[in-house]
DNA sequence: GCAAAGAATGAAAACGTTTACATAAGTTGG
DNA sequence: CCAACTTATGTAAACGTTTTCATTCTTTGC
């Protein structure tokens, strides 16, 4: 006859709830007190208490659950971002790096994308912070003035990126885009340029954009130069690029410099025109901005702006960081662009010709 | 004589502790339970209770702690993404869809970086799942044992991109890594080519590149073709690309084609050779992996595999959601990659004389 | 040698929700 | 008209931690 042993199944390896700090507790033969601090400040219990704690912890597969945990200490370790696409190598890497460091320190990153409509960015960035983020991340100037508002109040620290803007109502770490174009127009015009034209993107809630733009205008305009209007607004796209250069050697066939505001347009801008027999930059200048993986492997390699992505991302996170731990606010922090010369870029054909004739 | 009104200041905006349940319970008059019913199941409550419970919410500017919800309810409405990197664009756009997705069933995607250490991604997933997790993408095969284990038992629903792989533990959806580079390799033999190289990424780790390799050396020696050994493992980048077509133009100098595991690589491969003064194809053909934005813009523009970066994103998402909401558990769906001809490859240059020869 | 201070621990409250259970009012069917 | 449902709401327990406060035991200073 078989005894089935009823009263008691040796062990329950199935059913086992998942330990909790009682658990540990119990096992360890302490308090639940004690376990949360063995975790949480160990210095202040004695080391072989500890030891026992961590190690009966360990054997029960314990982890602690967030939720509880960010709901009595009020921490949830956890930060957002909120960027208008990850599809777009320059945001990707910046975020890269933001998530990198904050995980270094124990944090999660969340990110959330708006597109680039700015109608979206408050709706997420309450999304974030009703997601318990204890801090954000942004880009660019803030406009929607529901947001304004919204962060006038003292809620979390925040910081703002890629745009360096004294006056923004959070903290930002970026660079001056204004100064950056002026750079690379100065650039154009020691060289002889007279004929500008721009490719940028959509200066509607932008405001990289539309200091770009601005800068292209008002160096045309203040030099006495030509094409203060002849600015191309497409897309982040190759292809967006490619129509832009058609379209400004289609209206604008005097054009001898074209300053791109971003790679990914440069890119297009500068294979449509060796398919278009144009050459670059014999025939004309094409700079970009952003300094992309690919900017030096173009053909030509491609005269631009780098933009400090990577630190950006990670001194937003040590700022963010700090402001975390220690109060400490984040600053209002400048980084440095610099213009790269490769070999897109060279005196306008004009320019040239009369150097040849003067060597005559 | 002024009147200070000691007794009650007007009213205090600055103090308020942040409305709770309780508060808006108070102020509309109706228990917790309603207000929390109000939100979360509006269908078994009054129409006007409900109208002035929200109302009185949004009044106080209302929101729900996430983490007291999260510990009761016991759902967290965060999912994790552990991937190599956001700084490689097909990750990067893979994550920006799964996230768009999952946003916009009211989940926030947390993502881990695992650099391309197989080390790394066992502690990331724990840390992901510690951080409340519901549901997890990962990508390629699991390899380390631990996360082999770890997985072996029910925990929350997984899913593995980026290879299909239909004896892995967890449901993956991706493409046939093997079939994909078999068909260039396919394509390239069928156009005459015998000698063969390949730029690949580091087999260690990485299952999708230990299938390509595979594929490669397979295809090579079951026709009788040359250069099952040529492979030059490089990392994923431009520069890489360029070193790797030189050491193989030193090493192998009778290659005729080389099949590329990443348009990246292809790009590097692509310049250096143009720098080189070899042509591309007439030359040497050059085939790509990825379909990268920039691949129809090269010079010439690269035939390559197209790679179903968006459509893995997205179907994750949406599987992973099913089964957290139905119960469904994810399948294993095996998506297509094709080959996109364009201008990078053609017969080789021998079998072109031969061609001209007979025509004479 | 004793008061005061410090160190290590425990008991129980608190965090802000959701939800199981209870209750009251309204509806139906015979 | 009453039993049996249904519907709308309230009461209080539960979720799993951290933290306050109290307690005990050990040091320290004079």
């Amino acid at each position: 006859m078989v005894r089935l042993m009823p009263g008691k199944r040796a062990k329950q390896p199935k059913l086992k709830k998942k330990a909790g700090v009682f658990d540990v507790a119990r096992e360890a033969g302490v308090s639940v007190a004690t376990v949360s601090r063995a975790f949480n400040l160990p210095d202040i219990v004695s080391e072989d208490v500890r030891r026992r704690v961590l190690a009966t912890a360990q054997n029960l597969g314990y982890a602690a659950n967030p939720a509880a945990k960010a709901l009595r200490s009020r921490k949830t370790h956890i930060v957002g971002a909120a960027i208008p696409t990850l599809d777009y190598a320059i945001f990707a890497k910046m975020i890269n790096h933001f998530q990198d460091s904050f995980a270094q320190h124990g944090y999660m990153t969340i990110v959330a994308t708006t597109g680039f409509e700015h109608a979206n960015v408050f709706e997420k960035v309450k999304t974030l912070v009703d997601r318990g983020a204890e801090a954000l991340l942004l880009v660019g100037a803030i406009e929607d003035p529901a947001l304004v508002s919204y962060l006038k109040r003292p809620h979390i620290p925040v910081v703002t990126t890629y745009s360096y803007l004294p006056d923004e109502i959070v903290p930002c770490i970026g660079f001056d885009n204004y100064a950056a174009t002026e750079s690379a127009m100065e650039y154009l015009a020691d060289l002889g340029h007279r004929n500008f034209a721009m490719i940028a993107g959509s200066p509607k809630g932008s405001d990289r954009q539309r200091a770009r733009i601005a800068a292209y205008k008002d160096f045309v305009g203040s030099r006495n130069l030509h094409g203060a209007a002849n600015i191309i607004i497409r897309n982040f796209t190759i292809r967006d690029g490619t129509e832009a250069i058609r379209a400004i050697l289609d209206k604008y066939p005097e054009t001898t410099a074209v300053v791109c505001n971003t790679d990914v347009m440069a890119f297009g801008a500068l294979s449509e025109s060796r398919r278009l027999g144009i050459r670059v930059p014999q025939d004309i200048s094409i700079v970009g901005f952003d300094d992309a993986e690919y900017a030096a492997q173009l053909e030509p390699p491609l005269t631009t702006i780098a933009v400090p992505a990577e630190e950006m991302g990670r001194l937003a996170a040590e700022m963010l960081h700090s402001s975390l731990s220690n109060g400490e606010p984040p600053r209002f922090v400048r980084l440095d662009s610099h213009l790269i010369v490769r070999k897109s870029a060279c005196p306008p054909r004009a320019l040239k010709q009369l150097r040849l004739a003067a060597a005559v």
